[in-house]
DNA sequence: CCACATCGGTTCGCTAGTTGAACCGCTGGT
DNA sequence: ACCAGCGGTTCAACTAGCGAACCGATGTGG
């Protein structure tokens, strides 16, 4: 409707984003808007500091200052700083990646990770989408939802992302009354083959869910023997940082 | 020069960001634009989803849209995707909280951090500005870059941060070259009062610096006995990164 | 209990910022 | 030697952004 030289901006700056360092006609193609409007903008965000140009190719790419700026995302950084304490707890008591995620919209953010000295593990970059019913993060924090925020959610399309996504709504229902039930949920290589997931949501004041934590690795560490030591790790560890979140005062 | 809406956008952006959650007239105030101008802007960034209003309090705050974008910039992710293996290692070797510092123009950005389980830790948030002079993480960089760069940078003012941070031109190109004879940096208290760091840049494949790592804790545990042993960890992960970073061939 | 200050948000006429087609010189492939 | 693609520039047409003035709601001190 208006301002739409600040739709550009961003619209370029997404762009910038999603295909790390680009070239001026490949980004008036992909924006479908003209060379000299790109590159008017392009020039404005590298006097902001946004974005640079690589001297030797005159590729695009967005600058650390952008990552600064936007790192501190308000709901994020707060839960991440009070989240990271107890994350490395239960890495260590895993040995396993460990990952919190935080919501936007219907679908989760990886907002924090933390690695293992493992050779073989579950590697997914900060800043990834995550669908709700794909993983183990996500159905846990369906789990915690309102059933009107889950209804809402289930109307819309379940894709797979693997062949063992839960598609089925039914199914997908059933899991998560077992996850009411069980305190944490489990996910078989529905997010990425050969990975299995347990998570757990994180709980606000009034029991709504700020978003989850998880325990991955590959199935062959990660097999239905350890689920309910592992389970009850996470679920420990979410309630823990729901607990310092609530003393610390955070504001959605 | 121009597109000046843009830098608006931007402007509004970073203001939000700086203040997390914030209202209206607050930013028309600090950015001295017409609330207005600084509302239909607001609209247009809460229509792309980079900004959001708190429905009880009207106030503005980033979205993890936003972060999910930015947290992409280039030399940043490929060269933390590499570093957070190592920087594990580190971490369990150590038990203190080890940091990923990344350069922008004449100061670093915290990129990556691994806390300990410690009650008594050092705490900086991420995509904090961390000047070079006043930093482990900094003078490692500086005794990595070169001497133009260095003597372009001692031309500008060295502020203090704490009253233990080389302010003196003349100390600091003495401890320079210590660092470069010795291999990693040490920084007592120049940061925040409290906490000593070691640290060592992280080379390119033209031993170029792309950024550095650090050790940091509580003088109380990093005593000076502890010096050569943790100083010499954090250079062996700063060198192995550095390989690992050539292997997968990043590109600055 | 009433002014008064300040909040978030809206209106509207003027004007300046934004736009894209056409063009430039350069480089790499055939 | 050619041509297609690149990054970047120009300029006149015009549309989109600007801010002073204004609105009702909220709340606060006398």
């Amino acid at each position: 409707m208006s301002t739409q030289s600040v739709v550009t901006a961003v619209r370029v700056i997404e762009a910038v984003s999603e295909s790390q360092p680009v070239g001026l006609s490949d980004l008036a193609r992909t924006l479908d808007a003209s060379k000299a409007t790109v590159l008017r903008v392009l020039n404005t965000l590298a006097e902001l500091r946004w974005v640079q140009q690589s001297e030797l190719a005159k590729l695009w790419s967005l600058t650390p200052h952008a990552y600064a700026v936007a790192v501190r995302s308000g709901p994020m950084s707060s839960l991440r700083d009070i989240a990271i304490g107890h994350m490395n707890t239960l890495q260590l008591a895993t040995t396993e990646t460990v990952h919190l995620a935080i919501p936007d919209g219907d679908i989760l953010i990886l907002a924090e990770r933390l690695d293992t000295p493992h050779v073989l593990r579950a590697f997914l970059p900060l800043g990834s989408k995550i669908p709700l019913h794909a993983s183990a993060t996500g159905i846990a924090f369906l789990a915690a939802s309102e059933d009107s925020f889950i209804a809402e959610y289930l109307a819309s399309a379940l894709d797979s992302v693997t062949e063992r996504t839960l598609t089925d709504r039914d199914v997908l229902l059933a899991e998560i009354s077992a996850v009411r039930a069980r305190g944490y949920s489990i996910n078989e290589e529905g997010l990425s083959s050969g990975i299995t997931s347990l998570g757990a949501a994180i709980l606000g004041p009034g029991g709504d869910p700020l978003g989850s934590v998880s325990v991955s690795g590959p199935s062959s560490r990660i097999v239905p023997e350890r689920y309910t030591e592992y389970g009850q790790a996470v679920h420990a560890a979410a309630r823990s940082i729901g607990r310092s979140a609530a003393q610390a005062g955070t504001r959605l």
